[in-house]
Formats: structure tokens, sequence, C-alpha cells
DNA sequence: TTCGTTGTTCGTGAAACATCGAACAAGGTA
DNA sequence: TACCTTGTTCGATGTTTCACGAACAACGAA
């Protein structure tokens, strides 16, 4: 609705402890997941056994700590995962995450319309 | 003291999630900056501007998300990061944080005693 | 214009967290 | 033994976070 088009951090805005204080829930972490194959996700893609209210406040936590990007065209928007910008500003910090969550499969509840559900 | 000797989780009982939540206080984090030259420390040794026992918590935190290893001896107690263990489980995110850390001085304010300030 | 879709915002409540001062417990010291 | 030092634990308090349903705003379609 644009009502207030989220803002987005720029690299020198964004912090550790912010950063690490969204990858801190294991819904969060499942998102970045999933963003973390490139690729633009549509908000009504996304699957997580919340609410919806509660969905919109995760998106936000990430967008306001940088991790994210948000895109709004009409009516629905577009989420993506600011990889080079992190890479930039953490050096190394997304990629030990995703290895570590990848690992202990973080998140797996969180998943994507159309996907095959992991087990 | 000594009332109840902390658990140290495993390796494989440590979570990303606890990891991250550990780190996104700028506090814990200064101390473990200050514990990753590798050296133990005496819990005396350490300077933030908060009260003894909000010092205690957070030196709790970082003990049970496996950050730190902590032993006693006699009425004090020393803490030291436990680098190796944290590699072994989350290659490469320590120093990731460690390095952002340092860029940014996140956790300035917790010093050593006998350092010289910075600034 | 009237709906339906989409996502944000609001109001609320429960839980977690950071912080403090005071009390306590275990060892060392006088 | 009496006292001091060292850290932990115990409430108490205020803030933040997570979660939900309901209401709302913008857009597209009928």
């Amino acid at each position: 609705m644009i009502v207030k088009q989220a803002s987005h951090p720029s690299p020198e805005e964004m912090t550790l402890v912010t950063v690490m204080g969204a990858l801190s829930d294991p819904i969060r972490v499942g998102l970045v997941r999933i963003l973390a194959d490139g690729r633009e996700r549509g908000w009504g893609e996304l699957r997580a056994p919340i609410a919806k209210s509660t969905l919109s406040h995760h998106l936000r936590v990430l967008r306001d700590a940088g991790l994210t990007r948000t895109r709004q065209e009409g009516t629905r928007c577009f989420v993506e995962l600011r990889h080079h910008d992190l890479n930039a500003r953490f050096p190394g910090l997304l990629d030990a995450v995703l290895e570590a969550a990848h690992n202990d499969d973080v998140g797996a509840h969180v998943t994507v319309a159309g996907d095959p559900q992991p087990t």
C-alpha cells in the first residue's frame, strides 16, 4: 500500500548488532535462506507457519536491518537478499551464516510455494 | 558462586540462532572482542559501564550460547573464548564477526583493566 | 462503483531481555 | 573466628520482541 515505503538502510547505516539481532530468529533465518539463491521472491510465495501480520513483521525486521530489499509492483511486493551490499559491508558474514544454517537446516519450516517440502 | 557450575554446551548443542542472539548486544560483542586474542581473562579485569550483576548476566549468555568457557579458581573465575570449537561448529562465522566488530569498533566501551583506553 | 486481493498498521497480550540494587555463598585473609 | 573479596542469584522494573486478529489503504478486476 506504499503507505510508507520501507526505509532501506545504506550499507554504512547497517550495524553488526542489528544484523545479528535480525538473524537470531529461526523464521528470519529461513527467509534469508530462501532468498539466498539470489532470486527475487513474491510476498505471496512465502510460506511460514505464522499469521501474515507476523510475517510482515519479520520481513520488516530483515529490511530495517539491511538484509533484504523490498520492491512494490502494483499491489504486490517482492523481496530479495542484499547479498552484494552485505558482502561489502560485512565480508564473509552472510556466507558463514548461510552455511551454518544449511548444515543445521535452520528455518526449514519456511518454504516457497511450489517448492517440494523438505521431507 | 560455584553454586551452579555453568553449563558449557558441547559443539553439537550450540545453535546458530542462539549464537546470533548472543552477539546481538554491543556489550557482549565487546567482551568477545577482548577475548579474541586467545588470552584467558580474569573476571575482575573486565571493565564495562554496567553493574556487576549485569556483567555477570552477559557472561552467562555468552557461556550458555557456547561462545566462552569459564573456569573457577578459588574465589575468582576466568573466561576465554572457545575459538576452536566455534570455528569447527560454524566455520568462518566468528572471524567474520570479529572483523566486522573491529571495523566498526563495536563494544568499544568494554575494556580490560590496565589496557590503554581507546582515544 | 463495487468487490476482491495484497500487504501494512494498530491494539493487545505474553514472553524475553537488560538493568539495577540487595542478598547470598564460597574462599581467602587477618 | 571474624572479615573481606568475588561473583552469582534474586526480585523488581522498564523496554523490546513475537504473535495474533481486526481494520485499513492501494490497486486491479468485474
